[in-house]
DNA sequence: CTGTTAGCGCCTTCAC
DNA sequence: GTGAAGGCGCTAACAG
């Protein structure tokens, strides 16, 4: 592999000449420039970012760090902060914490190694604070993602769960639903603990008693709990919900299936709404009614900020960008009253 | 940021002390490796990869490029060859292409600079054999996935086209279907040119003619012609299909909405099957008659072959992995026959 | 078991 | 407009 050197002597000139025309700056003469292109066509020469790196302290390289980007929610802030990196220069290393601070203790020592110029963090929890420690004690910069972290403060983009929970049980009550089971994530995640607050706090507004029997915890993951279906199947009738709200797309797929095994239809015989939403698919064959986050944004935004502040272009203070949900009325939660197409 | 040298100092030591504690090589004694080890700890010192780079002439970084990460299929690819770097050591870079060879070119200078130790690439079409061969220049590693570039001989991993098609129209002419459209990728992609050939010469097996005005080409992006439902729609009763094969999970999503607007019912008016599946949401709702692939072990496999190849412990010849699809027979080829539920 | 020397490829600084 | 010297942080090769 060719280097500065094989080109400076190639074309006749100093290394430093090279690495002038290579980077577009200092005076150069049309000629030697000339000269030195045609060497570096000639050597097939490619510069070396390591050694750049070592120079300038800067990778030009992002790290995304997300718990799975198997979850659509997921694929789309990846998409959004790749579009974003590549506009602005910047190649991305994505990494899957799954939700396992092990995991994502591993992968901030590896960027850490890395020295990625900056992060993007879904931080797996509040855990997550003694991993940010260490971001902020290395001084590289980073903006969270979807996830607040008690306690800290920082540069953040985010959904506002509250609203979106509030919309999607004020749909559930308006449908005539009282006793609405909450099937959540785990109250350690900045978007369980809200989404549960407006759950209860919604519930109460509407004057509807809050019990507890019917509140769940699980984990965001692929795989959570299947038993929930079975506890909620066996309460009494004047307990048992007439609808379910699932924290986000991974819960409501796990307990559909079940519901489907347990042979519980949705919509008609228990309502079903969930945060987050799933692929393209549900464009033409639409089921779900879910609260849909703006998840590229998130990504896009997230990165803008993050190589703002990379660049030094940002301002002191912690930018916190809070994006509403939409909320998407669709066939799981409206009950049957024509004859099914 | 603390360097070797601060560890020595404070240790004192050599740096290349430190150095051997560092990567665990070389001799040294218990009560030296304690001393360097808490000057490490207590300086915060994280080794520079870049540095290690230089020297050692590897990144123990991986490119991956597909073309849009946000396909249910390139998804799982991206999670399969994640999981398996992690295990190897490795990080992984990715960039989305987009079916644009423009954009492939520009990542492929990019991964150059940044001297990643191995290239995992879907190539956009045979175009990208310009690509392919600057990797070869420039000695890097590489595996192709999912798609082969004409001409050219390498390791790859990849689906069974012809196979998948031809259960997919054996499927559909059981059904009694007997003039089927294929609305096909662009043939400068090897899965096109696959599928259109299992498409034509199965027809041919039953003894179906080949009606050109059933076979269109338009590209696997999400956004892809929609144009041709209208020209299908206008057929005469006698040329108008009965059943269309989309040659991927995009266009069927494409096509379905068009279908959708102009009030034809799948699979009532018309039956439909596609090659790739959809995100999790399909295991409670399924919907499409689909060719799913093993998209995960792609990656998995592909990413596996790859680090084999940088680390010498391959063969010489090229390995070529053919991984057969799964048909997944659902309600978008069945005609209803009793009440739907 | 530990240290010294030299160099990986490039760029900053300062001459000319 | 161009070049020489030195150093970024680390490790291979050799010495002791």
């Amino acid at each position: 592999m060719a280097t500065i050197y094989d080109v400076a002597k190639l074309a006749e000139v100093s290394p430093m000449t090279v690495s002038r025309v290579i980077n577009q700056k200092g005076p150069i003469s049309e000629a030697t420039k000339l000269k030195v292109e045609q060497a570096i066509e000639a050597l097939n020469y490619i510069p070396n970012k390591s050694a750049q790196s070592l120079v300038s302290k800067k990778t030009k390289i992002l790290s995304l760090l997300i718990t799975d980007i198997s979850n659509p929610f997921f694929t789309k802030v990846a998409r959004g902060a790749e579009d974003k990196a590549l506009q602005l220069g910047y190649q991305v290393i994505f990494s899957n914490s799954d939700e396992d601070i092990e995991k994502e203790s591993k992968y901030i020592q590896m960027l850490l190694e890395s020295r990625v110029d900056g992060v993007l963090m879904a931080p797996s929890g509040d855990q997550s604070r003694k991993n940010v420690k260490k971001l902020i004690k290395s001084q590289i910069p980073f903006v969270l993602l979807d996830r607040e972290i008690d306690g800290v403060d920082s540069d953040i983009v985010l959904g506002n769960s509250y609203e979106g929970t509030r919309n999607l049980i004020d749909h559930l009550v308006e449908q005539g639903h009282k006793k609405i089971a909450l099937i959540n994530g785990p109250t350690y995640i900045s978007t369980a603990r809200e989404r549960k607050r407006a759950y209860i706090e919604t519930l109460q507004f509407y004057n509807l008693p809050i019990d507890e029997a019917l509140i769940f915890e699980t984990d965001y993951k692929q795989q959570s709990e299947t038993t929930i279906i079975d506890k909620l199947m066996v309460l009494p009738p004047e307990q048992k919900p007439t609808a379910i709200f699932a924290a986000n797309n991974f819960i409501a797929v796990t307990m559909m299936k079940k519901l489907k095994e347990r042979g519980v239809n949705v919509p008609n015989d228990i309502a079903f709404v969930c945060f987050d939403d799933f692929d393209p698919v549900m464009d033409y064959h639409p089921f779900f009614t879910v609260a849909a986050q703006p998840a590229y944004d998130f990504g896009y935004l997230g990165t803008q900020i993050l190589i703002d502040k990379i660049e030094g272009n940002s301002s002191q203070t912690n930018r916190r960008i809070v994006l509403p949900p939409e909320i998407v009325i669709r066939e799981s939660s409206l009950r049957h009253n024509k004859n099914p197409s």
